[in-house]
DNA sequence: TGGCTTTGTCACCGGCTTGTAACTGAACTG
DNA sequence: CAGTTCAGTTACAAGCCGGTGACAAAGCCA
């Protein structure tokens, strides 16, 4: 399972997140202090790191600042330790780029929660395709441009939209309001038939292809999976 | 709303909490020693459970443990009310994982106002499997997609909501009412009958997999154990 | 400004889903 | 063993849901 990376100064907080994060199925490196989190995200390579702002000498901010200036360890997600609120605003700011906090004192289960999310969520950042090619159908982002057997199909902002956001979230079942959400950005729900009329519009222009769209009775539609 | 397991021995105690969160608009479940709690929670789900440290027999400690021991209920956050602020340090210690504390004696405003933020901070970082694999029984939740023995099975929205229901909570019986809640998200139980119907639907669909549904003659029907 | 395209909403319809009732059989009770 | 309760089964009518065509408002470009 995934390695993490716990730096905190004080004997206590690092034995307490440390047993929570091994019983919760994880590898656990650490370090008391600035220069040896550094030492060691290097040497290890974490897949997370759980940073205390309060460290002696170099301070929690300052590491953070340094791990996403070396190339080897900008890309690991960091999670910021902090007893104060108000310390929030600048850890989570541009400079910093730290990717998570839990202020102290915090729950340990929290906690868990928090680095079991931020690694799933990193996992999942598979960089969006700009192309999409299933069966005779293709779609190019940049280029605005959908083709169905080398056929240029034309459509509206709206419906290419619609369609590459069922497509690039392929076999998952997207609700109306999720869609008005994704495709309208609506916050407030409007009209769910709205949708309704724009996937008829689409699947008419598309033809053949619209084999490609399922509707799911009483949930919402979903672009097939293979 | 959210649904509050309230734990304590002392039934002024029990009234006075029970009392403000039910005003504040929480539904409330009580039990006033430890092991009733355990069976309580296990039985209800509750999205969060406020314990008292001082219970006859098991104390509050031992019960969090269990809580978090016990996969049905590991996920629940709790707050644990104790007189003395000594005893905080073991609280939100290692092995206990309680997610907040309130020292007695609290004031109505604060135990809500805790119950709130836990609540919404809860909220903010947990999540529901996506995927349930029992035998050759296959659920994925974000597809809409049931297969048996890797073949499709078509059920309808009301039909998946009732299977996974029961299939998240595995080997807990749920009665006929509960399911109505959850499933149909009736308030008023109108026909509980109806569930009979959609079950019968939902095992002539699944074939040799309705062998994972049981009936409990007299409570309800459950999702096999194992 | 005027014509054209795009877009959101509505009403209607056909079909599938769903809630309910009635009946049947099984299980539990005394 | 008889009676009662409870769940399985069947049937059916109501209603919900999504497809469809129409239309007006809004946007866009000349």
């Amino acid at each position: 399972m995934a390695k993490i990376l716990v730096v905190d100064d004080e004997p206590d907080a690092l034995e307490l997140v440390s047993f929570n994060l091994k019983a919760a199925g994880y590898e656990v490196v650490t370090a008391d202090d600035g220069s040896e989190a550094l030492k060691r995200a290097r040497q290890h390579s974490p897949d997370l790191i759980l940073l205390d702002v309060m460290l002696p000498e170099v301070d929690g901010l300052e590491v953070c600042k340094l791990l996403r200036r070396d190339p080897a360890t900008a890309g690991i997600p960091v999670i910021m330790l902090t007893a104060k609120a108000a310390e929030i605003d600048r850890v989570l700011g541009l400079e910093l780029g730290a990717d998570d906090y839990v202020t102290k004192p915090f729950s340990p289960r929290e906690l868990v929660l928090r680095v079991k999310n931020l690694l799933k969520r990193q996992s999942s950042v598979d960089e969006k395709p700009e192309q999409l090619n299933v069966g005779d159908l293709f779609i190019d982002v940049p280029r605005h441009l959908v083709t169905v057997a080398r056929r240029r199909i034309d459509l509206t902002a709206t419906e290419f939209k619609l369609l590459t956001t069922l497509a690039s979230r392929r076999g998952r079942v997207q609700s109306r309001e999720q869609l008005l959400r994704d495709v309208w950005e609506y916050d407030n729900i409007i009209d769910t038939r709205t949708v309704d009329t724009h996937m008829r519009r689409l699947r008419e222009k598309l033809g053949t292809a619209c084999r490609y769209l399922d509707t799911v009775r009483g949930v919402g539609y979903r672009f097939v999976e293979n």
